[in-house]
DNA sequence: TTGCCGCAACTGGTCCAATCAGTTACCCTC
DNA sequence: GAGGGTAACTGATTGGACCAGTTGCGGCAA
């Protein structure tokens, strides 16, 4: 018999975790002020350094608002936080953020890919569509192992957007993945269908590569639009 | 004669400002690994947890990874990092990158708010129509401060992208907001023309009223072209 | 009685010092 | 030359002390 190793992580990532839990599920009203970081340590029954710690990222995460001398407030996530914390949300307790947040990723992917296929067509150098075009030749069969084919897929959309040379996007596009990533089966099989249909990318590549920026729009929007159908379908 | 408040911040933040900038500033290269904490605090002349809490903001942001026991290891942040990242990269040193942001960032969010409000057209509710409209008759005269009027633009903005019910629109619209806030002499000017058309905020709110979601999004199409277009030339 | 002033008790911020716990690389042995 | 073991790094955690703002209560003065 084997053993798995045992799962050892930062005392100061614990308590963030935990205190993030708490605020995204809702535990902590916006405006609400934590316990003082002398109690938090103690009851964390750790020291209250590693609190601070915690409490830093917190901050960081746009999660808490910390005031030297006052109380240190919870803030309103949904009006501060920013789009990191979508990976985060599905963590978020037993409130049902799941289906709800799977719709908004898939939706906003979408809707951006489209723009990012219009713009790598108008700016993509001659140096990335020949990188786009290798990495679809690079591309195995269809029997592939489905993370293989999703692995796959997302490497030719990070090279599409940044091809598009727009840092929001690229920044944006990181952060949905990460979101996606947080849900993986459900993201995964969502997907699927659009992963595996090499000949449509084929068809988008070759528009990106003409220059073609409206055609390869279109060719995003049927694309991804059937990734959103899917989503949509699996909600129901 | 009268003196100003002598700025007072937390040594912590000055650390992380200092060891960000640094990092996206280029100084260190994706995969270097940074000073030790204890000769970083010799350096900053400050205690070792301070710099600790410093790091732990940097690794929330993304761009360093930490080992116990190994070296802390720069992050290739246009890889890896959330859009969050997008408000710290004015502070990025000399880099150039400010006005490459800003065209980034009006991009996105033209393309965004469109989609926004062809969203909030057909999902929102009754009465985030009437706040909406709200909104709109709250707004004061032509001759406000150019500050007031971009508050009040920002928050009808913000209105809409909640009636979209799409949290990762939400959310990303804080990112875009903190990245336009972090440059903003350059962002508000960009905007005004378009955040003192109050008329055609009318009918834009107007058609999402009418949950007509294609007019709707021509509307914002239009506005929101205007800012892209003042963004592009005050690049040239 | 009412207003305000000041202090005391809280809050977070910073420091010093020590020790635990992984990683890395060198050196010695076989 | 290959291997293992150890020493010297790295970050992780703890404890305790003290500094520095905020807050609120109680007593003093008008």
């Amino acid at each position: 018999m084997s053993f798995e190793p045992v799962p050892r992580r930062p005392v100061s990532e614990a308590v963030f975790e935990e205190l993030r839990s708490a605020i995204l599920g809702g535990r902590y009203a916006a405006g609400d002020a934590l316990p003082p970081e002398r109690l938090l340590a103690e009851e964390f029954a750790v020291n209250r350094h590693a609190v601070r710690e915690a409490l830093k990222r917190l901050q960081q995460a746009g999660l808490v608002e910390v005031r030297h001398g006052g109380a240190t407030r919870v803030l309103d996530w949904r009006a501060d936080g920013g789009l990191d914390l979508l990976a985060h949300v599905p963590f978020a307790g037993d409130r049902a953020a799941g289906p709800e947040l799977l719709r908004s990723v898939v939706e906003a992917r979408r809707w951006i890919g489209i723009d990012v296929a219009r713009l790598a067509a108008m700016r993509a150098t001659a140096a990335q569509v020949a990188g786009l075009q290798r990495r679809l030749t690079d591309g195995a069969g269809p029997g592939d192992d489905l993370d293989v084919i999703s692995q796959r897929y997302e490497d030719l959309w990070r090279a599409i957007v940044v091809a598009a040379d727009n840092l929001a996007y690229v920044l944006g596009y990181n952060s949905l993945l990460a979101a996606g990533a947080a849900a993986q089966e459900a993201s995964q099989e969502v997907f699927e269908d659009e992963a595996r249909d090499v000949a449509a990318h084929a068809e988008l590549i070759a528009a990106i590569a003409d220059g073609d920026g409206e055609r390869a729009a279109t060719l995003a929007d049927g694309l991804l639009s059937r990734s959103l159908a899917a989503a949509l379908e699996a909600l129901a």
